[in-house]
DNA sequence: CCATAAATTGCACATCCGTGCATCAGTAGC
DNA sequence: GCTACTGATGCACGGATGTGCAATTTATGG
């Protein structure tokens, strides 16, 4: 480039960026278009004669949430600290889904919860400054012993009062032992009643499974080893609200649907904010799925998993 | 500040700067409404979460451009290199102004032009890259013996060579004898008619001369020291095109004036570019006062100059 | 020299962005 | 508890900015 334009360009740059002039000061001074002095100020960012440096605050992971966010087209990803205790880890990811819906929710709005471990420990953990009259609706049936606090309606009521909400209540487990069962339960006026919730709901907060010897699900004695077994032949890594997903997030048609009472997949695609939380290298085949699927808009997930989940 | 803040700010920063969003993209995302984006985006800057930095080449003396600018409130301020020989210096000067008309002229304007050494050296030194056929008038009466080359007359016709325009010639003096003959000689049509056609001027290209020994303005024999002596003693640094000015650019009234034929400052001060070039210490109060008077547009000087320029 | 392709330019438009203002939530003091 | 103050928030407006397009200029090949 010729020495007198890039001149031009660095004194343009600086009037600019250094200086308070508009662009259409800087073109009136210098003699030349407000066009010009637009297209030189490209030219000088896009040949770095312009920087612009982030002092992003370390230990924030942020390479990490922007690295995922971009692969997989998600809307946010929120990263926290690997630590090696597990409660730090629930700790904070409590804080940054605390202050995610601080963002996020409306007064009076309905939340969707899901189920499990992770949703339980996160949700035990969480604080927010103010109340904001939720109201919190499970959207799966009932999975787990209750008193072990890994039951959606636990979860729902926990998270209801500190939000300071009302939570419902689903009256109907989640896996049920014949075909036959699951139409006539969910057919009931109960669960529909709970289930129809469902619709209203802007924020759903959802763990995920891997179809492995740890999963609660298999723990928890609501499915058997030779279904895991089954449901992996067929190509599935995990379930998100029940919904048995293969690597690419698709779901998988398989002989135990019909036995299930949970919001289909195709109807939590429909929800504003889908936000998953999960941690440990096993989840991490079932949690690509959700995002290759473009299940969710929102991931939280540990330093760890986050490498893993972008590791080829 | 809040450590969520921060982290969101943050977020906000890297979308906006980094990746290609929007701000209503990123309110979207996030979950917040596009004003607090803008509103966090000025927040980082000003916490320097985000900083701009300038990767000027070097050798350029931005900084004493920046700086004279904006002390003097000057439109453009050019600063080249000071070299031991004087010729490289115009060399350079003539370079920068070609850049400069080639920006600012427009096919068949006006150009109003003065007289002297350093106009002489920098119009000989000009080049440009194209046929603008500019008219090249004279603004000032004939200084200098014919020959030397530093006579308007003589500087027009280069320029308007150079340019592929055409040049208008002056035929009186720049000083005579007596306020009657100033009078008698401007009033005839020779004169009136390349005058008037200041009127039509847009773009000016001045010198400045002190009063001190090595003026041009002496050593031609147009004045002589008495009268150095007394426009001195009235508190005057110098002249440009011919207008007595103090130290803050304000023309001083003076029993010379009577003789003079020149565009008058309050008419100069209208023309849309006015272009000043002066090197050398001896001439740093008169510049100064072309500054200070805001009598001028554009400045092009050199590195020594410029420093004495801005020391206090 | 002309003809064609490529690049540059300014205009006009649509989008994008900063900011005053009114409102609302949070806080401190009584 | 009430009131007054401070700060945060969103809306809406107008100014600031980027860009498609057509016209012009410049470079390239014949």
């Amino acid at each position: 480039m010729d020495s007198e334009k890039l001149k031009l360009i660095s004194k343009i740059s600086r009037l600019y960026y250094l200086g308070s002039f508009n662009q259409q000061e800087i073109g009136t001074k210098l003699g030349i278009s407000r066009t010009k002095v637009s297209r030189y100020l490209d030219l000088a960012r896009r040949e770095k004669i312009v920087e612009i440096h982030l002092n992003l605050p370390e230990g924030q992971f942020s390479e990490l949430e922007f690295g995922i966010e971009k692969r997989f087209g998600l809307g946010e990803c929120l990263v926290v600290a690997s630590y090696e205790d597990k409660n730090e880890t629930f700790k904070a990811a409590a804080a940054r889904l605390g202050s995610k819906l601080e963002r996020i929710l409306e007064r009076g709005s309905y939340i969707g919860i899901g189920w499990g471990t992770t949703l339980k420990n996160v949700a035990d953990r969480i604080q927010v400054g103010k109340d904001y009259g939720q109201k919190v609706v499970p959207i799966i049936g009932g999975l787990g012993k209750i008193g072990t606090g890994v039951h959606t309606n636990q979860i729902a009521s926990t998270l209801a009062n500190k939000l300071g909400g009302i939570s419902y209540m689903i009256h109907s487990p989640g896996v049920l032992d014949s075909r036959e069962a699951r139409e006539i339960i969910e057919n009931d006026s109960n669960t529909r009643e709970t289930i129809e919730l469902s619709e209203r709901v802007e924020t759903a907060i959802l763990g995920v499974s891997d179809i492995g010897p740890q999963s609660t699900l298999l723990k928890s004695g609501n499915f058997k080893e030779e279904e895991f077994e089954y449901l992996k032949g067929l190509g599935i890594v995990g379930d998100i609200n029940l919904n048995f997903i293969d690597r690419h997030g698709r779901h998988v048609k398989n002989r135990l649907d019909g036995r299930l009472i949970r919001v289909p997949l195709d109807r939590i695609k429909k929800i504003k904010n889908v936000i998953v939380i999960g941690f440990e290298k096993r989840k991490v085949p079932v949690i690509r799925g959700a995002l290759m699927g473009q299940a969710i808009n929102t991931l939280i997930t540990d330093e760890e998993t986050a490498k893993n989940i972008l590791g080829s």
